[in-house]
DNA sequence: TCTAATGTGCGAATATATTCGCATGTATGC
DNA sequence: GCATACATGCGAATATATTCGCACATTAGA
């Protein structure tokens, strides 16, 4: 909805900006090999040029090979994802949405870890007790 | 990457797909005040229609017209939704990710809010993380 | 230097998604 | 009963995405 980045990809084009912010940067080879059936080569590489036209990826040459880098700021579009699935399946229920966080996560916390949300949800608490639910 | 139901949806089916989920149900009409730059009423009844199909969306009548629903609860789609932004985007990095959903909030948390998230954090801590939902 | 290996660029075929127009059905009011 | 308003269903045109093959550049080693 709010996301133009993001919603203005094709199937393809997502899958391939997936992968390379979930490896903060890939090569057109480690970008095939995390698609879910993947085409050939020719055909990612094709995929990647679109997308460096449209501005969502850049590269650098790093040895003999490209290396592809997200143009949006990997912290940016995980704001906007988020944000996204807030509004989408939450309805902007911040606390449900946190309790399935949580309820997804494969690691444990650590007591640092716990004790810094802690300190965050106080901080993001309002100032009114009151009138509001 | 994982969630293989939103992953073979083209641009406007997951736009569609939106738009059903954060309303819970929707009419065509309805799907298409939502949709940036929205087609005609027929087109949104098409791509409905494929959805049906494909087996993502259902209808009901509802007084004279029908009312789409998604096939898969909100819940669950809300649950791989969110997997799926820890992953790409955090790495699975708990901490980072459930920062990030507390700064995207546009309201501020009530003390109770904050009470039972901080009691979901603590259970979450080298325990189960059972939330609750 | 020559050759093989590896990588990128791009045109063009193909598949898929997206759009619309029109046929059809049903309830409502005259 | 009949016309109007509003809904769905579907075929077919159009736009877009996706794929690949082949040309070209560069590097490494014989």
């Amino acid at each position: 909805m709010s996301n133009p980045l993001t919603h203005r990809l094709s199937r393809r084009e997502r899958q391939i900006m997936d992968a390379v912010y979930s490896r903060h940067q890939a090569s057109a080879a480690q970008v095939r090999e995390a698609l879910p059936d993947p085409p050939g080569l020719s055909s990612i590489r094709k995929l990647i040029l679109i997308l460096e036209e449209k501005g969502h990826l850049c590269h650098i040459q790093e040895g003999q090979h490209f290396v592809y880098r997200p143009t949006h700021p990997r912290q940016a579009a995980a704001k906007s994802a988020m944000r996204q699935v807030l509004t989408t399946f939450f309805g902007g229920d911040l606390e449900t949405a946190v309790a399935t966080l949580l309820s997804e996560s494969e690691t444990e916390l650590t007591d640092e870890e716990a004790a810094r949300l802690s300190a965050m949800i106080e901080s993001a608490k309002g100032g009114d007790a009151e009138g509001r639910q």
